[in-house]
DNA sequence: AATGAATGAGATTTCATTCAT
DNA sequence: GATGAATGAAATCTCATTCAT
């Protein structure tokens, strides 16, 4: 009688662990020690799920961005007005990040293996690119609609973008400064307000 | 005949040998020895100038945020009308990037050396609070002179603050579809678009 | 199936090497590539062991103390008559110095640990003041017993001991010169000649 | 017009600072640094005076222990019934072991390096035969005139050094709770008291 | 005579990784 | 599948010692 396959459950053990360890003390100041205790498993336990180290920071990578890509492609599908799925955007992101806050710190140590592994920058990449094509998707609806005036889509969409990323960064430097709902709400707000659809004068 | 003191001379030696090795390969990487060779020294030599690692990574930090922060004030004290002032800056600011691409990935390290860090991060948060000062002076001059509507002025450069660190990151990510230089005008122009003075046409 | 703790066994395996690495190059001067070898195993095995090398140095002080300590209480509940008890004494010693010539300049090189450290020092003391004590204990029981005149027990006990700790250190010394159980033997009797009970003849 | 030669003065500075350096951090722990800086030179001027640091700990030993032979000597040819000059002696050393407390580890130490160093192990093996010599002499002189009984001089003589190196050795380690100069002074009168001039029973 | 500057050699310690069970 | 035990490799740092001036 096979017994149920425990792997993927142990693989899972192990990453949750890992966001722990590589949270609290650092991607390279975290070892594998760490890891292994936060995980009740033994070091070399660790070597039957994943091959290294680097393995092990290559799935939470993907585990974070895969996740991020999902988010954002749940808000393509999501019903309502463009500006309605904006602010619900704002709103969902919101919420991650309320949740994330802790891991924050790690997230910002993958932007640095981003910039050392070009395939990690590809898959960061991959999910800019994503997000801009959503968003220019959601703005152009927006135009036909009649809700925004005529605009260069992709340029607001990278717009967009940045401001989530530098609000992002400005709120994990400064976490009790920054309210990122606020502030992203805001912002928003503000780069609509030049798009307001004609009777007035466009841009 | 008292020989010259060197000792700046090499202290600046050590650190740039220390940008090239971090860049080259990473924080945590470069080694005592990498950066020694580099900087064409033995490896007890550096210790004659920095207590340890840690001291060189300090010097760093306080070598990139000080040049920042220079760069930001020199703006406060330049010529001109709000809106030319802000082209200036993203013109400054864009030269700035073309020649520390290099270097962009060290930046980003120490922006995860700054989590990680109350010093360090206090300081990253000092630069943003003088260019959002900044900022927020250069906007209420602009309101008073009539070029721009009444705003929420912290909250714009807040904004505008947060657009320059996105679109940072972005380009870092992927400097050959980022224009850093065009991303940033057209993303200001954006704004100011939404802050016309009342009932005048468009610019 | 269990695998039996070997941990014990390695500690002992590695304190006895570090005591052999250290008796014959000196404390700081034997390495822990030294005592690595010495026990058969890799540098990184004494790690899992011993904290650092001060720890394994601490170790081994506490070793020499606790035996020491444990030789003296031994005697303390030993049967016999004053007199006999610090002659069993003395061959008791005189027996533990022939095996551990070797291991000398060790303990004294702890004397000189001994001298930085207040806690290390402190056991040194109250190993003096156990055997003083003991020494307190045998001279009253003699002196009640009509075996000794009566006397500064403490201060005999004291230039005892004082005597124990000049002998060892002069034997370490010149080990061929110094034959330590005869001249403790006659320091003692010399000693005891002026504590003859009175108007009582010679030994 | 030659200067005076500032050799010997130089010497005596490093050594005085050497001291100094040895006595707070301990024989290895106690860098040239440490010395140079203590003694107000350079480090290479150290190098001027002395071949290597071993010189140093070498000058250092032969200083210490010749001063206590040349105070050996002195007694030697002191006026005074014998008693009197043991007594005399015994203040002597007090007084030196009341300036040299400071200095108390670093002798230990030098016992240290004895024990590994043939050299220096005869040296010190000279002072106690010294010492032992005179004291065969002064108490030789004692039974002479009447004022011991017979006795194996030697031997006493033996016993008499072994204290004098006991008791310094616990003081050092207890100097709060040993008076060198009254356990002494207690120590040599017991032994003095087995020692009576005949009309009581001798040994 | 004197020293600022430099370095070769080596010490301790850590860690990712593997073996034997 | 799991792990206690072990290690090769490398990193940081220190220090006695020496040049070049």
């Amino acid at each position: 009688m096979p017994r149920p396959d425990r792997s993927e459950e142990r693989r899972d053990q192990i990453l949750e662990a890992a966001i722990q360890a590589f949270a609290e003390k650092g991607l390279h100041e975290a070892s594998m020690d760490d890891i292994a205790s936060r995980a009740g498993l033994s070091k070399p336990a660790l070597y039957l799920y994943f091959r290294n180290k680097d393995a092990i920071i290559g799935s939470l990578l993907r585990f974070f961005f895969e996740r991020e890509m999902r988010g954002v492609r749940k808000l393509l599908e999501a019903p309502g007005s463009p500006r309605a799925r904006l602010d619900a955007m704002n709103e969902q992101f919101a919420a991650v990040m309320d949740h994330m806050q802790l891991a924050m710190p790690l997230l910002l140590e993958f932007y640095g293996v981003a910039t050392r592994q070009a395939s990690v920058r590809q898959s960061l990449v991959a999910i800019y690119q994503d997000f801009h094509d959503m968003l220019v998707n959601l703005l152009a609806q927006g135009v036909a609609a009649g809700e925004f005036c005529a605009m260069d889509t992709s340029q607001v969409a990278f717009t967009l973008t940045a401001l989530y990323e530098g609000i992002t960064l400005m709120w994990v430097m400064a976490p009790h400064m920054v309210d990122w709902r606020r502030q992203m709400q805001a912002a928003q707000a503000l780069i609509l307000a030049g798009l307001q659809p004609a009777l007035d004068a466009a841009n």
